[in-house]
DNA sequence: TTGAAAGCGCTAACAT
DNA sequence: ATGTTAGCGCTTTCAA
């Protein structure tokens, strides 16, 4: 690694004081330099490839311009675009991404992590882990700390938050099932310690109520965790109690996944004899025979909103208006597994 | 965010000067100083809730405890587990990753991704964008900048790098695919300008003629991208060429994806009358109908390595004993479509 | 074993 | 419009 090039070469170079030079090469402090001077100093600079030391700047101006962000499990596909939009938003504005994962189901380990985030001084954090009822999100905003909750919430969270619509997601499925025909429609629903499982699940029970469909709680059954094998258990179960159901909703495609499975196994056909719908439309499950039906996320919009939402606060001193919350609106992918009603 | 706690207010509580407190917060100095004296340092630490100043630290060590890494496409299910074992690794001693995206087919825009991470002085990198003629991956080995390859390499990379075994994987594919009765067998290859779409098709040429395959031109068709489209498009191509084909080697599993695509579009069936293998094992494609056949490749692994070979490099004052590179062995999943000669 | 003092590279009063 | 100066929080010589 050659030896960097300081800001005193520079004006020394530019014959100029240190100052000077740092007033001209500053975007916000540029007007107050004599314009000759400022071509001057921004042409030694470029002759000697001169960038600024972010350590040194950051000591003084207290900032790292980087952003920690917490992945609960970065192998799901779901958070390669919401890291991707992030990315590309926080780059506009000079920013880095600290990446951390986290696994969501130790609070500690979760706890920790945002620790040294925290430690090394980032500005500002993107958290995707959150829980219901966590600790975690009621520390950062105790400690003022600017974050922004993404892809879940927490209940009545005091951090703004950028989440999908799922009251919209589901009314999606559940009017596209109606409209098929089917009236006997069960629920595979995902943990209900996560604001997507709890959402989901009790925006099932509004539609259906609303669009007249019976539901009772035999017709529902909650996963563990946003597994295949999950979900397969939970469908499977809810096949064995109410094998007159015709249509199952399922709050995850691995779930989705799951399901398949268990009406294979009870020998019926997905699509013909029982219609199952997913949600997030992740990659290549319309390639799947029948392909997935599934609620489409704006996941990279997801990314980008809520690396806005921190620039902003950054910016204005952050809890300026209190909490600006987002709930983006999804699509439906309608596919072949959710014919109608046989 | 609250004042934070200096090093100086440590020392006062502990009531030494600021350099005892700095040597006994400091493991490699910490037995210089008096235990007694450093049992009192830590405690005043503890007790205030004293963390260092990553920035101030940095600026005096010239180092940043920070490790960039260029990821082609983050929304490639192949990064997950790549970024998932390098941040665990990296984490081991107390380093962080930022992670940074670029459009790999744009030159220009990965070399000002990389560019900002040399600008914020991170301590080394890694680089999964490699192309196989890459002068970005010689002007980093020219700089001295500690940076590692993983995933693809460059051809005769003055770089180490961790890469998968192509020549052993496709052994593997073609191996099974002779057993299983096939000899007129077809590779859709990935674009030659990649490590991984020339490896593979070099395997495949190799592995055929030892096992005494013919494979002659009209048997290979190269895509141009890792997309489901391009192999869809060099399948057909293929199979219209040389409809008598029962097998086809696909360099990933993408490329697989449009190959059954173009299977079906001809009336025929995967798995029976051609069969299909692909490449890299991504999650899900066994669920597909017929399960895909896939060799998989210890990602995660090799984002463990990629890190710990750099973390060896940055200790060992970089370029100590050459380029030590490394090959993971994969090995194969079987499944239904790859089934025997019709 | 500990203290004193310098300085990493930069920004931001304050002075001119 | 520019220069002077102080200092961000830390590590690391050099002295004691």
């Amino acid at each position: 690694m050659t030896d960097r090039i300081t800001l005193k070469e520079v004006a020394e170079a530019a014959g100029v004081h240190m100052s000077t030079a740092s007033r001209a090469l500053n975007e916000e402090t540029r007007d107050v330099v004599n314009a000759e001077t400022v071509a001057r100093v921004l042409k030694a600079a470029r002759k000697l490839g001169y960038t600024p030391n972010p350590l040194a700047r950051g000591l003084r101006t207290n900032r790292t311009m980087t952003v920690g962000m917490i992945i609960p499990d970065i192998e799901n596909p779901l958070f390669g675009p919401i890291i991707a939009g992030a990315e590309a938003r926080l780059g506009k504005d000079g920013y880095s991404l600290l990446i951390a994962d986290a696994d969501v189901k130790d609070s500690a380990s979760v706890a920790r992590v945002i620790e040294t985030l925290i430690e090394r001084r980032t500005d500002g954090l993107i958290v995707a882990t959150s829980a219901r009822k966590d600790p975690i999100v009621a520390d950062l905003a105790k400690r003022d700390i600017p974050a922004v909750l993404v892809n879940r919430t927490a209940d009545s969270s005091p951090l703004p938050s950028i989440v999908g619509d799922d009251h919209a997601g589901i009314g999606l499925v559940v009017q596209h099932l109606v409209d098929q025909g089917h009236t006997r429609i069960g629920h595979v629903s995902g943990p209900h310690t996560m604001s997507t499982g709890h959402g989901r699940y009790q925006a099932f029970l509004s539609w259906t109520q609303s669009l007249g469909i019976e539901v009772d709680p035999s017709a529902i059954e909650e996963s563990e965790w946003y597994r295949v094998e999950a979900g397969l258990a939970s469908a499977e179960a809810l096949l064995k109690r109410r094998p007159d159901i015709t249509a199952i909703v399922c709050a995850n495609d691995l779930l989705a996944m799951g399901a398949y499975r268990a009406v294979r196994q009870r020998g019926l056909t997905v699509g013909s004899d029982v219609a199952i719908t997913g949600y997030n439309d992740i990659p290549l499950l319309d390639l799947l025979e029948p392909p997935l039906t599934s609620v489409r996320v704006p996941y990279r919009q997801m990314g980008t909103e809520a690396a806005g939402l921190l620039m902003a606060m950054l910016s204005s001193g952050s809890g300026q208006d209190g909490p600006i919350s987002m709930r983006l609106a999804p699509t439906l992918s309608v596919r072949g597994s959710s014919g109608p009603r046989a």
